[in-house]
DNA sequence: CCCAAAAGTGAACAGCGCTTACACAAGATA
DNA sequence: TATCTTGTGTAAGCGCTGTTCACTTTTGGG
Protein backbone atom coordinates (compact mmCIF):
# COMPACT_ATOMS: atom_id res chain seq x y z
CA UNK A 1 0.00 0.00 0.00
CA UNK A 2 3.01 2.31 -0.50
CA UNK A 3 1.51 5.64 -1.17
CA UNK A 4 4.91 7.06 -2.53
CA UNK A 5 3.48 10.10 -3.80
CA UNK A 6 3.02 13.04 -1.03
CA UNK A 7 -0.70 14.66 -1.10
CA UNK A 8 -0.91 17.96 -2.15
CA UNK A 9 -3.24 19.86 0.45
CA UNK A 10 -6.71 19.50 -0.54
CA UNK A 11 -6.59 15.89 -2.36
CA UNK A 12 -7.38 14.19 0.80
CA UNK A 13 -10.55 13.50 0.25
CA UNK A 14 -10.32 12.26 -3.17
CA UNK A 15 -7.17 9.88 -2.24
CA UNK A 16 -9.62 8.41 0.74
CA UNK A 17 -12.44 7.81 -1.82
CA UNK A 18 -9.83 6.16 -3.68
CA UNK A 19 -8.20 3.91 -1.44
CA UNK A 20 -11.33 2.90 0.01
CA UNK A 21 -12.63 1.73 -3.69
CA UNK A 22 -8.97 -0.41 -3.97
CA UNK A 23 -9.85 -1.89 -0.77
CA UNK A 24 -13.25 -2.75 -1.97
CA UNK A 25 -11.71 -4.23 -5.31
CA UNK A 26 -9.17 -6.23 -3.12
CA UNK A 27 -12.21 -7.74 -0.64
CA UNK A 28 -10.09 -6.34 2.23
CA UNK A 29 -12.82 -3.37 2.97
CA UNK A 30 -14.34 -5.00 5.44
CA UNK A 31 -11.14 -4.96 7.47
CA UNK A 32 -10.26 -1.57 6.67
CA UNK A 33 -9.08 1.32 9.04
CA UNK A 34 -9.20 4.69 8.78
CA UNK A 35 -6.25 5.16 11.00
CA UNK A 36 -4.30 3.01 8.24
CA UNK A 37 -6.03 4.50 5.49
CA UNK A 38 -4.66 7.86 7.05
CA UNK A 39 -1.09 6.28 7.54
CA UNK A 40 -1.15 4.57 4.41
CA UNK A 41 -1.54 8.35 2.55
CA UNK A 42 1.03 10.17 4.69
CA UNK A 43 -1.59 11.87 6.89
CA UNK A 44 -2.74 12.23 10.39
CA UNK A 45 -5.57 9.95 11.52
CA UNK A 46 -7.65 12.91 12.41
CA UNK A 47 -7.56 14.80 9.01
CA UNK A 48 -10.23 12.28 7.77
CA UNK A 49 -12.69 14.01 9.88
CA UNK A 50 -12.28 17.31 7.52
CA UNK A 51 -13.78 15.39 5.06
CA UNK A 52 -16.15 12.73 6.03
CA UNK A 53 -17.80 12.68 9.51
CA UNK A 54 -17.39 9.37 10.36
CA UNK A 55 -16.26 5.79 8.66
CA UNK A 56 -19.51 5.25 7.56
CA UNK A 57 -19.94 8.35 5.63
CA UNK A 58 -16.50 7.41 3.65
CA UNK A 59 -18.27 3.66 3.09
CA UNK A 60 -21.39 5.48 2.12
CA UNK A 61 -19.99 7.39 -0.42
CA UNK A 62 -18.05 4.38 -1.83
CA UNK A 63 -20.89 2.36 -2.32
CA UNK A 64 -22.97 4.83 -3.79
CA UNK A 65 -20.26 4.38 -6.51
CA UNK A 66 -21.46 0.86 -7.45
CA UNK A 67 -24.64 2.63 -7.99
CA UNK A 68 -23.96 5.06 -10.50
CA UNK A 69 -21.96 2.41 -12.32
CA UNK A 70 -24.53 -0.10 -12.73
CA UNK A 71 -27.19 2.88 -13.14
CA UNK A 72 -24.21 3.83 -16.12
CA UNK A 73 -24.61 0.23 -17.28
CA UNK A 74 -28.14 -0.31 -17.49
CA UNK A 75 -28.61 3.30 -19.02
CA UNK A 76 -26.35 2.39 -22.26
CA UNK A 77 -28.72 -1.05 -22.47
CA UNK A 78 -31.67 1.54 -22.29
CA UNK A 79 -31.14 5.09 -23.07
CA UNK A 80 -33.52 7.53 -21.40
CA UNK A 81 -34.84 8.92 -24.95
CA UNK A 82 -34.65 5.85 -27.10
CA UNK A 83 -37.93 3.69 -26.09
CA UNK A 84 -37.93 -0.02 -27.65
CA UNK A 85 -39.82 -0.52 -30.83
CA UNK A 86 -39.84 -3.92 -31.86
CA UNK A 87 -40.66 -6.98 -29.55
CA UNK A 88 -37.08 -8.05 -30.45
CA UNK A 89 -35.33 -5.05 -29.29
CA UNK A 90 -37.25 -5.03 -25.50
CA UNK A 91 -36.70 -8.66 -25.22
CA UNK A 92 -33.03 -8.54 -26.60
CA UNK A 93 -32.57 -5.79 -23.69
CA UNK A 94 -34.34 -7.61 -20.86
CA UNK A 95 -31.62 -10.23 -21.46
CA UNK A 96 -28.75 -7.26 -21.27
CA UNK A 97 -30.42 -6.71 -18.03
CA UNK A 98 -30.09 -9.88 -16.50
CA UNK A 99 -26.22 -10.46 -18.25
CA UNK A 100 -25.54 -7.29 -16.94
CA UNK A 101 -26.64 -7.66 -12.79
CA UNK A 102 -25.49 -10.48 -12.67
CA UNK A 103 -22.13 -9.92 -14.35
CA UNK A 104 -21.66 -7.18 -11.89
CA UNK A 105 -22.32 -9.26 -8.85
CA UNK A 106 -19.68 -11.64 -10.65
CA UNK A 107 -17.41 -8.65 -11.30
CA UNK A 108 -17.66 -6.52 -8.64
CA UNK A 109 -18.92 -8.90 -5.56
CA UNK A 110 -17.67 -6.93 -2.68
CA UNK A 111 -19.41 -3.99 -4.12
CA UNK A 112 -22.44 -5.81 -4.47
CA UNK A 113 -22.47 -7.42 -1.23
CA UNK A 114 -21.85 -3.81 0.21
CA UNK A 115 -24.74 -2.62 -2.10
CA UNK A 116 -27.56 -5.06 -0.95
CA UNK A 117 -26.34 -5.72 2.51
CA UNK A 118 -26.58 -3.07 5.55
CA UNK A 119 -24.31 -0.17 4.07
CA UNK A 120 -26.62 -0.50 0.89
CA UNK A 121 -30.08 0.22 2.75
CA UNK A 122 -29.03 3.94 2.97
CA UNK A 123 -28.03 4.61 -0.34
CA UNK A 124 -31.06 2.84 -1.63
CA UNK A 125 -33.01 4.85 0.85
CA UNK A 126 -31.07 7.67 -0.57
CA UNK A 127 -31.67 6.76 -4.45
CA UNK A 128 -35.67 6.64 -4.04
CA UNK A 129 -35.17 10.80 -2.76
CA UNK A 130 -33.25 11.65 -6.10
CA UNK A 131 -35.47 11.83 -8.74
CA UNK A 132 -32.08 11.75 -10.99
CA UNK A 133 -31.00 7.99 -9.47
CA UNK A 134 -35.00 6.33 -8.95
CA UNK A 135 -35.64 5.38 -12.16
CA UNK A 136 -32.54 3.55 -12.63
CA UNK A 137 -32.83 1.02 -9.51
CA UNK A 138 -32.69 -2.80 -10.96
CA UNK A 139 -36.02 -3.11 -9.78
CA UNK A 140 -37.19 0.30 -11.52
CA UNK A 141 -34.75 -0.57 -14.62
CA UNK A 142 -36.70 -3.65 -14.95
CA UNK A 143 -40.40 -2.50 -14.06
CA UNK A 144 -39.49 -0.05 -16.83
CA UNK A 145 -38.16 -2.30 -19.16
CA UNK A 146 -41.39 -5.24 -18.27
CA UNK A 147 -43.75 -2.08 -19.61
CA UNK A 148 -42.44 -2.01 -22.67
CA UNK A 149 -42.31 -5.93 -22.98
CA UNK A 150 -46.46 -5.68 -22.57
CA UNK A 151 -47.03 -2.58 -24.57
CA UNK A 152 -45.29 -3.97 -27.41
CA UNK A 153 -47.76 -7.20 -26.95
CA UNK A 154 -44.90 -9.50 -25.76
CA UNK A 155 -47.50 -10.56 -23.32
CA UNK A 156 -51.17 -10.34 -23.13
CA UNK A 157 -51.98 -10.57 -19.58
CA UNK A 158 -51.86 -7.57 -17.58
CA UNK A 159 -48.79 -6.49 -16.40
CA UNK A 160 -48.72 -6.86 -11.97
CA UNK A 161 -46.38 -5.78 -9.76
CA UNK A 162 -45.96 -9.00 -8.56
CA UNK A 163 -44.78 -10.01 -11.72
CA UNK A 164 -42.33 -7.33 -11.65
CA UNK A 165 -41.51 -8.38 -8.18
CA UNK A 166 -41.04 -12.40 -9.58
CA UNK A 167 -38.28 -11.31 -12.61
CA UNK A 168 -36.68 -9.45 -10.39
CA UNK A 169 -35.85 -11.86 -7.61
CA UNK A 170 -34.96 -14.47 -10.53
CA UNK A 171 -32.17 -12.08 -11.29
CA UNK A 172 -31.37 -11.03 -7.69
CA UNK A 173 -31.37 -14.95 -6.95
CA UNK A 174 -29.66 -15.85 -10.08
CA UNK A 175 -26.65 -13.09 -9.23
CA UNK A 176 -26.43 -14.17 -5.82
CA UNK A 177 -25.79 -17.84 -6.81
CA UNK A 178 -23.80 -16.99 -9.63
CA UNK A 179 -21.55 -15.31 -7.29
CA UNK A 180 -21.83 -17.59 -4.25
CA UNK A 181 -20.59 -20.71 -6.73
CA UNK A 182 -17.45 -20.57 -6.28
CA UNK A 183 -17.42 -23.85 -9.55
CA UNK A 184 -19.59 -22.04 -11.46
CA UNK A 185 -17.58 -22.19 -14.74
CA UNK A 186 -17.98 -18.91 -17.67
CA UNK A 187 -20.60 -21.56 -19.61
CA UNK A 188 -22.44 -22.17 -16.45
CA UNK A 189 -22.47 -18.87 -15.83
CA UNK A 190 -23.85 -18.41 -18.95
CA UNK A 191 -26.77 -20.64 -18.82
CA UNK A 192 -27.77 -19.28 -15.20
CA UNK A 193 -28.32 -16.26 -17.10
CA UNK A 194 -29.92 -17.41 -20.30
CA UNK A 195 -32.11 -19.97 -18.18
CA UNK A 196 -33.29 -16.95 -16.22
CA UNK A 197 -34.08 -14.67 -19.17
CA UNK A 198 -35.95 -17.24 -21.03
CA UNK A 199 -38.09 -18.40 -17.66
CA UNK A 200 -38.93 -15.14 -16.54
CA UNK A 201 -40.76 -14.53 -20.44
CA UNK A 202 -42.20 -17.89 -20.07
CA UNK A 203 -43.55 -16.50 -16.61
CA UNK A 204 -44.70 -13.44 -17.86
CA UNK A 205 -47.23 -15.88 -20.45
CA UNK A 206 -44.70 -15.06 -23.92
CA UNK A 207 -44.82 -17.62 -26.56
CA UNK A 208 -41.23 -18.02 -28.03
CA UNK B 1 -29.37 -6.45 29.52
CA UNK B 2 -29.26 -6.70 33.13
CA UNK B 3 -28.14 -10.61 33.73
CA UNK B 4 -29.34 -10.96 37.61
CA UNK B 5 -28.53 -14.66 38.63
CA UNK B 6 -24.85 -15.09 38.78
CA UNK B 7 -23.25 -18.21 36.85
CA UNK B 8 -22.60 -20.78 38.52
CA UNK B 9 -18.98 -22.25 37.39
CA UNK B 10 -18.91 -24.10 34.16
CA UNK B 11 -21.96 -22.37 32.94
CA UNK B 12 -20.49 -19.81 30.80
CA UNK B 13 -20.55 -21.47 27.23
CA UNK B 14 -23.96 -21.75 27.61
CA UNK B 15 -24.76 -18.53 28.45
CA UNK B 16 -22.30 -16.92 25.39
CA UNK B 17 -24.36 -18.38 23.32
CA UNK B 18 -27.40 -17.68 24.85
CA UNK B 19 -26.43 -14.43 24.95
CA UNK B 20 -25.29 -14.39 21.25
CA UNK B 21 -28.43 -16.00 20.07
CA UNK B 22 -30.57 -13.31 21.93
CA UNK B 23 -28.30 -10.62 19.63
CA UNK B 24 -29.05 -12.17 16.59
CA UNK B 25 -32.64 -12.25 17.55
CA UNK B 26 -32.96 -8.43 18.22
CA UNK B 27 -30.39 -7.61 15.25
CA UNK B 28 -27.87 -5.85 17.59
CA UNK B 29 -25.25 -9.26 16.60
CA UNK B 30 -23.13 -6.77 14.53
CA UNK B 31 -21.86 -4.67 16.95
CA UNK B 32 -21.79 -7.04 20.10
CA UNK B 33 -18.71 -6.81 21.43
CA UNK B 34 -17.27 -10.03 23.72
CA UNK B 35 -16.21 -7.80 26.45
CA UNK B 36 -19.69 -6.16 26.97
CA UNK B 37 -20.81 -10.08 26.46
CA UNK B 38 -18.94 -11.03 29.66
CA UNK B 39 -19.40 -7.83 31.86
CA UNK B 40 -23.33 -8.52 31.35
CA UNK B 41 -22.75 -11.98 32.45
CA UNK B 42 -20.77 -10.88 35.40
CA UNK B 43 -17.71 -12.28 34.13
CA UNK B 44 -14.16 -11.13 33.07
CA UNK B 45 -13.43 -10.28 29.95
CA UNK B 46 -10.61 -13.45 29.49
CA UNK B 47 -12.74 -16.08 30.58
CA UNK B 48 -14.76 -15.83 27.20
CA UNK B 49 -11.64 -17.58 25.25
CA UNK B 50 -11.84 -20.83 27.88
CA UNK B 51 -14.78 -21.65 25.43
CA UNK B 52 -13.95 -20.32 22.04
CA UNK B 53 -11.26 -19.65 20.15
CA UNK B 54 -11.89 -16.04 19.42
CA UNK B 55 -15.03 -13.86 18.48
CA UNK B 56 -15.37 -15.84 14.83
CA UNK B 57 -15.86 -19.04 16.56
CA UNK B 58 -18.77 -18.24 18.63
CA UNK B 59 -20.75 -16.23 15.37
CA UNK B 60 -19.89 -19.54 13.75
CA UNK B 61 -21.35 -21.92 16.56
CA UNK B 62 -24.24 -19.35 16.52
CA UNK B 63 -24.79 -19.73 12.91
CA UNK B 64 -24.25 -23.41 13.03
CA UNK B 65 -27.37 -23.04 15.26
CA UNK B 66 -29.68 -21.17 12.04
CA UNK B 67 -28.85 -24.02 9.51
CA UNK B 68 -29.83 -26.86 12.52
CA UNK B 69 -33.06 -25.14 12.76
CA UNK B 70 -33.48 -24.69 8.92
CA UNK B 71 -32.51 -28.43 8.68
CA UNK B 72 -35.41 -29.42 11.25
CA UNK B 73 -37.89 -27.07 9.61
CA UNK B 74 -36.95 -29.19 5.72
CA UNK B 75 -36.70 -32.34 7.53
CA UNK B 76 -40.52 -31.93 8.92
CA UNK B 77 -41.72 -31.65 5.20
CA UNK B 78 -39.57 -34.30 3.70
CA UNK B 79 -39.41 -36.88 6.50
CA UNK B 80 -35.97 -38.92 5.89
CA UNK B 81 -37.62 -42.37 5.32
CA UNK B 82 -40.99 -40.83 4.03
CA UNK B 83 -40.65 -41.14 0.25
CA UNK B 84 -43.52 -38.64 -1.40
CA UNK B 85 -45.39 -41.29 -3.31
CA UNK B 86 -47.90 -38.95 -5.57
CA UNK B 87 -47.79 -35.87 -7.91
CA UNK B 88 -49.73 -34.26 -5.39
CA UNK B 89 -47.80 -34.44 -2.07
CA UNK B 90 -44.36 -33.77 -3.82
CA UNK B 91 -45.79 -30.89 -5.42
CA UNK B 92 -47.22 -29.91 -1.98
CA UNK B 93 -43.61 -30.57 -0.31
CA UNK B 94 -42.00 -28.33 -3.04
CA UNK B 95 -44.30 -25.43 -2.28
CA UNK B 96 -43.80 -26.06 1.78
CA UNK B 97 -39.97 -25.53 0.37
CA UNK B 98 -40.33 -22.71 -0.77
CA UNK B 99 -42.78 -21.20 2.21
CA UNK B 100 -40.37 -22.59 4.64
CA UNK B 101 -37.32 -21.28 3.39
CA UNK B 102 -38.81 -17.85 2.58
CA UNK B 103 -40.86 -17.74 6.09
CA UNK B 104 -37.26 -18.70 7.65
CA UNK B 105 -35.80 -15.44 5.91
CA UNK B 106 -38.83 -13.62 7.20
CA UNK B 107 -38.61 -14.77 10.73
CA UNK B 108 -35.32 -14.74 11.53
CA UNK B 109 -33.98 -12.35 8.76
CA UNK B 110 -30.62 -11.79 11.41
CA UNK B 111 -30.00 -14.86 11.17
CA UNK B 112 -30.53 -15.58 7.52
CA UNK B 113 -28.05 -12.88 6.65
CA UNK B 114 -25.54 -14.46 8.75
CA UNK B 115 -25.78 -18.09 7.02
CA UNK B 116 -25.64 -16.77 3.86
CA UNK B 117 -23.35 -14.07 4.71
CA UNK B 118 -19.45 -14.18 5.35
CA UNK B 119 -19.96 -15.91 8.15
CA UNK B 120 -22.03 -18.78 7.25
CA UNK B 121 -19.47 -19.93 4.40
CA UNK B 122 -17.45 -21.28 6.57
CA UNK B 123 -20.83 -22.98 7.98
CA UNK B 124 -21.56 -24.05 4.69
CA UNK B 125 -17.76 -25.45 3.95
CA UNK B 126 -18.25 -27.30 6.95
CA UNK B 127 -21.85 -29.08 6.38
CA UNK B 128 -20.11 -30.49 3.41
CA UNK B 129 -18.13 -32.59 5.25
CA UNK B 130 -21.21 -33.85 7.46
CA UNK B 131 -22.56 -36.49 5.84
CA UNK B 132 -25.48 -35.89 8.33
CA UNK B 133 -25.74 -32.46 7.34
CA UNK B 134 -24.74 -32.08 3.83
CA UNK B 135 -28.36 -33.56 2.52
CA UNK B 136 -29.69 -30.98 4.13
CA UNK B 137 -28.41 -27.60 2.43
CA UNK B 138 -30.85 -26.00 1.49
CA UNK B 139 -29.99 -26.41 -2.39
CA UNK B 140 -29.74 -30.76 -1.99
CA UNK B 141 -33.32 -30.53 -0.24
CA UNK B 142 -34.41 -28.69 -3.68
CA UNK B 143 -32.13 -31.03 -5.47
CA UNK B 144 -33.80 -33.87 -3.86
CA UNK B 145 -37.26 -32.72 -4.13
CA UNK B 146 -37.43 -32.44 -7.94
CA UNK B 147 -35.91 -35.61 -8.35
CA UNK B 148 -38.43 -37.14 -6.69
CA UNK B 149 -41.13 -34.85 -8.64
CA UNK B 150 -39.09 -36.20 -12.01
CA UNK B 151 -39.56 -39.74 -10.82
CA UNK B 152 -43.20 -39.25 -10.35
CA UNK B 153 -44.03 -38.23 -13.51
CA UNK B 154 -44.29 -34.24 -13.06
CA UNK B 155 -41.92 -34.03 -15.85
CA UNK B 156 -41.16 -35.49 -18.79
CA UNK B 157 -37.65 -33.71 -19.75
CA UNK B 158 -34.67 -34.95 -18.24
CA UNK B 159 -33.32 -33.38 -14.74
CA UNK B 160 -30.40 -31.48 -15.24
CA UNK B 161 -28.22 -29.39 -12.50
CA UNK B 162 -29.26 -26.35 -14.12
CA UNK B 163 -32.78 -26.84 -13.34
CA UNK B 164 -32.04 -27.35 -9.61
CA UNK B 165 -29.47 -24.01 -9.39
CA UNK B 166 -32.73 -22.17 -11.59
CA UNK B 167 -35.37 -23.40 -8.49
CA UNK B 168 -32.99 -22.74 -5.94
CA UNK B 169 -32.17 -19.37 -7.01
CA UNK B 170 -35.48 -18.54 -7.62
CA UNK B 171 -36.46 -19.45 -4.36
CA UNK B 172 -33.75 -17.75 -2.70
CA UNK B 173 -34.29 -14.33 -4.78
CA UNK B 174 -37.52 -14.80 -3.46
CA UNK B 175 -36.55 -14.88 0.12
CA UNK B 176 -34.36 -12.46 -0.15
CA UNK B 177 -36.87 -9.42 -1.95
CA UNK B 178 -39.37 -10.58 0.94
CA UNK B 179 -36.75 -10.33 3.49
CA UNK B 180 -36.02 -6.37 2.48
CA UNK B 181 -39.03 -5.13 0.95
CA UNK B 182 -40.06 -3.39 4.22
CA UNK B 183 -43.21 -2.41 2.39
CA UNK B 184 -44.82 -6.22 1.82
CA UNK B 185 -47.60 -7.36 3.58
CA UNK B 186 -48.33 -10.99 4.03
CA UNK B 187 -50.57 -11.14 1.08
CA UNK B 188 -47.60 -10.04 -1.29
CA UNK B 189 -45.92 -12.70 0.66
CA UNK B 190 -48.00 -15.31 0.20
CA UNK B 191 -48.23 -13.99 -3.61
CA UNK B 192 -44.27 -14.21 -3.98
CA UNK B 193 -44.54 -17.72 -2.35
CA UNK B 194 -47.05 -19.10 -4.75
CA UNK B 195 -45.59 -17.43 -8.07
CA UNK B 196 -42.18 -18.91 -7.17
CA UNK B 197 -43.58 -22.64 -6.60
CA UNK B 198 -46.05 -22.18 -9.35
CA UNK B 199 -43.58 -20.75 -11.96
CA UNK B 200 -40.52 -22.76 -10.63
CA UNK B 201 -43.27 -25.79 -11.72
CA UNK B 202 -44.05 -24.60 -15.31
CA UNK B 203 -39.78 -23.96 -15.60
CA UNK B 204 -39.41 -27.19 -15.31
CA UNK B 205 -42.40 -28.21 -17.77
CA UNK B 206 -45.41 -29.25 -15.47
CA UNK B 207 -48.39 -28.41 -17.26
CA UNK B 208 -50.87 -28.03 -14.33
C1' DC C 1 -0.38 42.40 2.52
C1' DC C 2 -3.65 40.54 5.83
C1' DC C 3 -6.68 37.64 7.69
C1' DA C 4 -10.46 34.49 7.93
C1' DA C 5 -11.59 30.10 6.38
C1' DA C 6 -10.09 25.63 5.11
C1' DA C 7 -6.98 21.75 5.89
C1' DG C 8 -3.99 19.01 8.58
C1' DT C 9 -1.61 17.79 13.31
C1' DG C 10 -1.01 15.03 17.27
C1' DA C 11 -2.37 13.87 21.69
C1' DA C 12 -5.98 11.97 24.20
C1' DC C 13 -10.27 9.02 25.31
C1' DA C 14 -12.85 5.08 25.47
C1' DG C 15 -13.49 0.77 23.72
C1' DC C 16 -12.20 -3.35 21.16
C1' DG C 17 -10.07 -8.47 20.40
C1' DC C 18 -6.88 -11.14 22.29
C1' DT C 19 -2.78 -12.98 25.33
C1' DT C 20 -0.47 -14.08 29.44
C1' DA C 21 0.59 -15.04 34.28
C1' DC C 22 -1.73 -16.27 37.97
C1' DA C 23 -5.41 -18.19 41.46
C1' DC C 24 -8.70 -21.27 42.63
C1' DA C 25 -12.28 -25.10 42.47
C1' DA C 26 -13.36 -29.88 41.84
C1' DG C 27 -12.98 -34.55 40.52
C1' DA C 28 -9.74 -38.49 39.99
C1' DT C 29 -5.94 -41.03 41.91
C1' DA C 30 -3.01 -43.00 45.33
C1' DT D 1 -7.65 -38.44 53.39
C1' DA D 2 -3.99 -36.06 50.92
C1' DT D 3 -2.25 -34.94 46.52
C1' DC D 4 -2.37 -34.10 41.69
C1' DT D 5 -4.33 -32.73 37.48
C1' DT D 6 -7.47 -30.48 34.79
C1' DG D 7 -10.72 -27.10 33.83
C1' DT D 8 -12.42 -22.46 34.85
C1' DG D 9 -12.17 -17.62 36.00
C1' DT D 10 -9.22 -13.16 37.18
C1' DA D 11 -6.45 -9.08 36.36
C1' DA D 12 -3.46 -6.67 33.86
C1' DG D 13 -1.72 -5.46 29.62
C1' DC D 14 -0.69 -5.10 24.31
C1' DG D 15 -1.83 -3.10 20.16
C1' DC D 16 -5.30 -1.72 17.66
C1' DT D 17 -9.70 0.92 16.52
C1' DG D 18 -13.10 5.24 15.76
C1' DT D 19 -13.63 9.71 17.22
C1' DT D 20 -12.75 14.40 19.38
C1' DC D 21 -10.40 18.60 20.11
C1' DA D 22 -7.19 22.33 20.85
C1' DC D 23 -3.80 23.60 18.03
C1' DT D 24 -0.94 24.96 13.81
C1' DT D 25 -0.30 25.55 9.01
C1' DT D 26 -1.69 26.82 4.41
C1' DT D 27 -4.14 29.32 1.12
C1' DG D 28 -6.89 32.38 -1.64
C1' DG D 29 -9.82 36.62 -1.84
C1' DG D 30 -10.33 41.60 -0.24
Amino acid sequence: MGQVIKLKRGELREALLDYAMNAVEHGTIEVMSLRQAARDLGVSSGAVYRHFADKESLLHEVTMEGFLDLKARFRAIRPEDDPATSLEQVMGRLHQIAETYIGFALERTAMWHMMFGRIGAACRDQMIQDPEMSHYTPFDVVMACLQEFHNLGGTSKELTEADVRFCWSAVHGAADLAQSGARLDADQIEQIISDTHIRNMRALGYKG
